[in-house]
RNA sequence: GGCCUCAUCGUCUAACGGUUAGGACAACAGAUUUUCAAUCUGUCAAUCGGAGUUCGAUUCUCCGUGAGGUCACCA
């Protein structure tokens, strides 16, 4: 049999992490065993329906790097994969399952549902439709009817028997007394079905095998089972089901991410200046595992190993550490020239324009140390500022500071010494203790050493360089580390620095001695 | 509240009914180092509770407890 999936969002927000994931999930297994991925468009919430949103999800999941063989963009033998042009389709399958006795038109109004549910919730009884036209006759039908009376088609739920269909993810048959099965309503009185009836009708015609989706699900899929059967398919013909994890936000302990989470929209870990790669990664982990706990994969890879069986029950929880460890991994496995250009396309995409709120919430959510709005201003500025400097610099600089980078915030601030020299240094902090009072002197002999130094800083080498901080310490008592430190505070303006030995070569001799007064 | 699902180190997870319960991240310590990283080594750390089945239970059953999902003419 081919293997067939399908991710089947609606229009009506914008992609976050977890939808991310279960792509991913979706795709592996169809690739896996040479089957097809199916994007299906289900745009049958007109109310909610989000101009672009289709389009904007389709854009980042290639961004990600996967695809889909069948879809509204791009066709395929089901065609169409967009929900509202499949209406008349959802129309004969509704007119089928009430002719079959599957399902039966409803005339009430939506303020009596309400009436209904609000007297249900206060008698503390379980809200659901208390089957008012469940038994109306051919006759009563016809004359509501003729009395142009709007009706919806609600599933009719039989009485007495047990419902059930077996989760591929839990592994777990799961059963429904029918008396707990709501009768759903199933095609709108607009004459637009609802995820119920249009989903397991294309799941059905577009010959899927395997119905991955969310857990969010699981709840309504007794209801699932009967549009299946009522549309005559027989149990071996029908797809596989699994309700996938959520990732929990660990910052609401127990409670997936929110929706303004600014951290799981699409865009946000890759503003924050994490490779989509790694958050490729990540994902793939959270929610399956392989047999033996290998974690570093690229998509190929893990499309290979993907299999049904390392899919988890349980929720994940989202773990930052985590994520930075991905990213480290692959930004320092990156070729400079690449990492570059990553780099500046980030400047360029992110920063060029970037929009207040934006600004705001980076100096709130990243863990870039950033205090304050002007100064991440400052640092927006600054890298603007890049994209015009010398490139080759920059690829010298940048090659400095990649293996002790997590993020791209992190690459930038590293290199804002190179172009600014430090202001209002802190001489006060517990790295220069130990010499605090020989601060001063330290640093004009550190000044004359460098001076004597060749003007063309290309020409140093590091043991003169070296050997010449190690003669200020003994002459002055002092340990040479110290003595590194201060050279290291006056230059970088933090006791945290590139080797100073590369990072002075590239600033020049002339700027170096600038910076070396106390 | 009803129905359904889930439960192993702080986090992600591995373990034909038989292991000193393994790995990764984090944390901590050490090595290395002109700092921070990176790297290497090591340490700490878990089977939610209670019954039962079994020679033997993380694994099977039941009961608790906790967490999640759902209860719309939304998906």
């Amino acid at each position: 049999m081919k293997v067939r999936t399908r991710y089947a969002p609606s229009p009506t927000g914008y992609a976050h992490l977890g939808f991310v994931a279960r792509v991913l999930m979706n795709y592996a297994l169809a690739r896996k065993n040479g089957g097809k991925f199916v994007w299906r468009n289900e745009d049958t919430d007109q109310e909610r329906f989000i101009p672009g949103a289709l389009e904007y999800n389709m854009k980042w999941i290639k961004e990600f790097g996967m695809d889909w063989d069948e879809g509204p963009d791009k066709g395929g033998p089901f065609a169409p994969y967009t929900q509202t042009e499949r209406l008349d389709l959802y129309q004969v399958a509704a007119q089928k399952l009430v002719d079959n006795g599957s399902a039966y038109r409803c005339f009430c109004s939506q303020e009596r549902l309400a009436e209904l549910r609000e007297q249900q919730t206060l008698a503390k009884q379980r809200t659901k439709y208390d089957g008012k036209c469940r038994n109306l006759t051919q006759e009563e039908i016809d004359a509501k009817i003729a009395n142009g009376e709007k009706f919806t088609i609600r599933i009719k739920v039989p009485e007495n028997r047990k419902i059930e269909f077996f989760d591929v993810i839990t592994k777990n048959n799961v059963v429904w007394d029918s008396a707990d099965v709501d009768d759903m309503i199933i095609m709108k009185s607009n004459g637009i079905p609802t995820y119920h009836l249009a989903a397991m009708y294309d799941d059905i015609a577009m010959e899927i095998t395997h119905v991955f989706r969310g857990s969010e699900w699981l709840s309504t899929t007794p209801v699932h089972v009967l549009i299946y059967e009522g549309l005559g398919v027989k149990k071996e013909d029908m797809p596989v089901i699994g309700h996938f994890t959520v990732i929990l936000d660990p910052a609401t302990p127990g409670k997936k991410f929110s929706k303004r989470n600014s951290s799981f929209r699409i865009n946000g870990l890759p503003i924050q200046g994490y490779l989509k790669s790694a958050i490729l990664n990540y994902l793939m982990l959270l929610g399956w595992a392989p047999k033996d706990n290998r974690e570093v994969f690229t998509l190929e890879e893990y499309v290979q190993t993907f299999d049904m069986e390392g899919l988890q029950k349980a929720n994940p929880t989202w773990d930052q550490k985590k994520m930075d460890w991905f990213n480290g991994i692959y930004l320092r496995e990156l070729p400079l020239d690449k990492l570059l250009s990553e780099f500046k396309y980030w400047i360029e995409r992110y920063l060029t324009e970037p929009e207040e709120d934006l600004v705001q919430n980076l100096v709130e959510t990243g863990d870039h140390k950033v205090a304050s709005i002007e100064k991440m201003k400052e640092l927006i500025a600054f890298a603007n500022s890049l994209l015009t400097s010398d490139e080759e610099t920059l690829k010298k600089q940048i090659a400095l500071i990649q293996e002790r980078a997590v993020n791209f915030w992190h690459i930038l601030q590293q290199l804002e010494f190179f172009y600014k020299a430090p202001v209002n240094i802190d001489w006060s902090i517990k790295q220069l203790n130990k010499v605090t009072d020989k601060l001063p002197e330290i640093v004009s002999k550190l000044n004359a050493h460098i001076s004597n130094l060749p003007d063309d800083s290309t020409q140093w080498t590091h043991e003169e360089w070296e050997s010449g901080v190690r003669a200020i310490s003994e002459e002055l008592g002092a340990k040479a580390g110290d003595v590194f430190m201060a050279l290291r505070v006056a230059i970088v303006g933090s006791p945290f620095s590139p080797p100073m030995f590369e990072a002075m070569q590239l600033l020049g001799k002339e700027e170096s001695l600038k910076r070396l007064k106390f």
